[in-house]
DNA sequence: GAGTTTGAAACT
DNA sequence: CAGTTTCAAACTC
């Protein structure tokens, strides 16, 4: 069984799946490895983006019995790192730098691992093994982060030589229900992650035991990836001279028992200097809730790019009924750019056929669609599931090095939500399944830079809550397609994150380029979920934009914000003055004249595109990036060049992101420093502001909650004064809480350094509203209580 | 809400 | 690449 089937690595990159391509471009630059050249441009000495901070992403376990046993994914991180999501658990981590690369030694034999490449300061060792220690060719230096029960540790180093970690949780490779074939002791398929920082070589090998007594078809096949690389002569940090994977292939790796010991976060184990603690990710069941019985028909869609930032796991997959799938969108912060990986799983198959069923498991995948964004540029990559697999077409587009997927069918067929061809919506593989309750919906093109997600909690994607809200406010719009002659010119110079969507009344043939974000803005009936299990009431017309809740955070909050509708009158919404243009989205309710930016002007839109992106192909590339230190010093990409405004206003793009201007802002005068009093000034009063609002809020909310009880509980008392003025309700209690009332906007005065005449007045301000509340109440008292009368 | 200011984007 | 113009948002009144 082969992580890649053949198929897959049809569809996938040349400069990913071509291990022996890789082979001979050791030590050759990155940009060898890069897709199309013209785009590629050479990533920066420093990345803005790169992620710094050691990132532990734990893969948790979904509580289901799901597993993920034949499905392929390919992840991007920073810089490159790819991670291969391997069937039966198996995982290979591919880091890249342009700089250097590594290739393994023999792409036949070890396809599965086909695209390791190894930056000199990163570290990526991915062993698996079975129970037998894989102490083997390991280096003095090199450690095993979790010998029992690890199921799968990636770890690599970004640039600073810190770590970059995936744990998968020890429930992944759970044993499915369906599958019963492993015996008590069948080997937990282990991961080891070894890294060895200043190591020569490092040698990762991983035995296997077989799996249960009947796994012969599929009898592990021990392979070996070797990959040297000289080590860098003037690094100071680790550097891996050579790799060595070795792992054990085994078909039946699901069966391992779900005993193995929970997955801890991991360790990275580098003799660097880790400033700062590796953060963890967890990446909630999505992954692990691939079905176990898949059939590994996974395609993956990998970025040539350098520097994805963004990982996103979509599993397309039919499942099961007794299996839901879930999938969750992997902001990790680790990589530049964003990815989408499509996980297509097939249930039709067994795990024992997985090596041998791949290629027809894939004829029978009703979806395949493999976006890849821009190169150069941040990448997105999107796999668009497709309910309608006769009308779904393999493109090949010449002189690309990607594969495409032609949409020939209107994604707005359906009338109900759940079975609608959503772009996100993970339509079962059966068709005669109306209702796919355990379908997983698996999409989002988050467009906020990674970097807004440091740590994400594991959290079970249970069902209902994992429902798409409609409620977001920009309805978003899939853009129109034109014929893929017209944009293939500049296929490999799309907007991040482009992706090719069926056409929008231009027949069978249309496609439509859609930057990344614009996956979101798929039109009804398309709709996202996490999860499938709850029932899709949302059969509604209303745009959705998907707020998946990713790890408990939703993307509304990680991806998607209210995004001010624009007021373009000149530009017809087709450059980046225009708001929702520059984010790649179509404008909706916005007060903008002549717009162009709709499914209406699919080809001005599309040539707009590219202008833009001729203009700079990283246009469409989330500006604020991160810096050294994490997210605290994100910073501009390009830096701001304010004049006037002291970068002290909302003029200044790096002041408006809240970050401080770094050097490379070339603005003049600039107050938008570290050290800056007016800075902190504003900032201070600003805070101050905020915690005010918040204060006044809360006393009021609560001292007027005080004051209805109290005049409630005297009214009573009252009740023979039925008529009485209000004075009257002004008993001992009630005046006490007033003079609370009182005190605390003295208190809130006082906090707030307001002067003096300042406090006053909003202490009477205060009394007002106390008499007032006291006046109201007793006149709903008189009328309202009839005991009164 | 109208007018002004500002700086990014677009253009030359 | 630098200077200028265009543009829409931010800001002020």
């Amino acid at each position: 069984m082969d992580v890649v089937s053949p198929e897959l690595n049809s569809l996938l990159p040349d400069e990913i799946m071509d291990t022996e391509a890789i082979a001979m471009e050791e030590d050759l630059p990155a940009e060898h490895l890069a897709p199309p050249p013209p785009q590629s441009e050479p990533e920066p000495a420093q990345v803005p983006m790169e992620t710094e901070v050691p990132e532990i992403v734990s893969l948790c376990p979904a509580t289901t019995s799901m597993q993920m046993t034949s499905t392929n994914a390919q992840c991007s991180t920073s810089t490159g790192t790819q991670l291969l999501l391997a069937s039966s658990g198996l995982m290979a981590v591919t880091t890249t730098t342009p700089a250097k690369t590594t290739s393994p030694a023999s792409a036949q034999n070890l396809p599965k691992i086909s695209s390791v490449t190894v930056p000199a300061n990163h570290q990526l060792i991915i062993n698996k093994v079975a129970s037998s220690p894989a102490a083997d060719g390991k280096p003095p230096g090199a450690a095993v982060l979790k010998p029992e029960g690890q199921k799968l540790l990636v770890a690599g180093l970004s640039k600073t030589g810190q770590p970059i970690m995936l744990a998968l949780p020890h429930t992944w490779n759970k044993p499915a229900t369906t599958q019963g074939t492993g015996d008590g002791k069948a080997q937990a398929t282990q991961i080891k992650m070894v890294t060895a920082v200043g190591k020569p070589v490092i040698a990762v090998s991983s035995a296997s035991q077989l799996m249960g007594s009947s796994t012969t078809l599929q009898a592990q096949q021990l392979k070996t990836l070797q990959i040297t690389k000289k080590p860098p002569v003037s690094t100071a940090g680790p550097m891996i001279t050579k790799l060595i994977i070795t792992k054990a292939l085994n078909s039946k790796a699901l069966t391992s028992p779900a005993s193995v010991s929970p997955v801890v976060t991991g360790r990275v184990l580098t003799q660097s200097t880790p400033v700062t603690p590796p953060r963890t990710i967890s990446i909630g069941e999505a992954i692990s809730t691939v079905t176990q019985n898949t059939s590994g028909n996974s395609k993956v869609a990998i970025s040539p790019l350098k520097s994805p930032s963004k990982l996103t796991v979509v599993s397309v997959a039919s499942q099961s009924p007794n299996s839901p799938q879930k999938s969750v969108t992997l902001p990790l912060n680790m990589a530049l750019g964003q990815q989408i990986l499509t996980v297509q799983q097939s249930a039709t198959t067994s795990p024992a056929k997985a090596g041998t069923s791949q290629s027809t498991a894939q004829a029978a995948k009703p979806m395949q669609t493999v976006t890849v964004g821009g190169m150069g540029t941040s990448q997105f990559k999107t796999i668009i599931p497709l309910t309608t697999p006769p009308n779904v077409q393999q493109i090949q587009v010449p002189g690309s090095r990607f594969h495409y997927v032609r949409l020939v069918t209107a994604t707005t067929g359906s009338g109900t939500a759940h079975t609608g061809a959503s772009i996100n919506t993970n339509p079962s593989i059966q068709p005669a399944k109306s209702v796919m309750m355990n379908a997983a919906v698996r999409m989002s093109v988050p467009i906020v830079s990674a970097q807004t997600v440091k740590q994400v909690v594991p959290k079970p994607l249970t069902s209902a809550a994992q429902v798409v809200t409609t409620s977001q406010t920009p309805q978003r719009l899939i853009m129109p397609a034109t014929h893929l002659p017209q944009i293939q010119p500049n296929l490999t110079n799309l907007p991040p994150g482009t992706v090719l969507a069926p056409a929008h009344g231009s027949g069978n043939m249309g496609y439509a380029v859609l930057p990344a974000p614009y996956v979101t803005q798929i039109p009804q009936p398309a709709f996202v979920t996490l999860t499938s299990s709850s029932t899709f009431s949302t059969a509604t017309p209303i745009q959705t934009q998907a707020r998946l809740s990713l790890n408990g955070l939703s993307t509304s909050e990680a991806t998607s914000r209210p995004r001010k509708p624009c007021n373009c009158t000149r530009s017809q919404c087709l450059k980046l003055y225009c708001d929702c243009f520059a984010n790649g989205e179509f404008c909706n309710n916005c007060n903008c004249v002549n717009c162009f930016n709709n499914l209406d002007h699919e080809s001005e839109r599309l040539k707009a595109i590219k202008a833009c992106l001729d203009r700079n192909p990283v246009a469409f590339k989330p500006k604020i990036g991160k810096g050294k230190q994490g997210e605290s010093d994100r910073r501009h990409s390009k830096g701001c060049n304010c004049k006037k405004s002291g970068c002290l206003k909302n003029y200044c793009e790096c002041y408006e992101a809240k970050i401080m201007c770094s050097s490379i802002c070339k603005c003049m005068g600039c107050k938008n420093f570290e050290e800056s009093p007016e800075r902190k000034t504003l900032m201070h009063l600003a805070d101050a502001a905020e915690v005010r609002v918040q204060q006044q809020t809360a006393a009021k909310t609560k001292l007027s909650s005080q004051i209805s009880d109290v005049l409630t509980r005297t009214t009573p008392a009252l009740t023979s004064g039925g008529g009485k003025l209000p004075y009257t309700f002004v008993t001992k209690e009630v005046a006490e809480v007033t003079c609370d009332c009182l005190l605390e906007q003295a208190e809130q005065a006082e906090l707030a350094n307001q002067p003096q005449a300042m406090a006053e007045r909003l202490i009477l301000e205060e009394f007002g509203r106390c008499l007032r509340r006291i006046i109201s109440f007793a006149g709903k008292a008189k009328t309202d209580c009839p005991i009164n009368g």
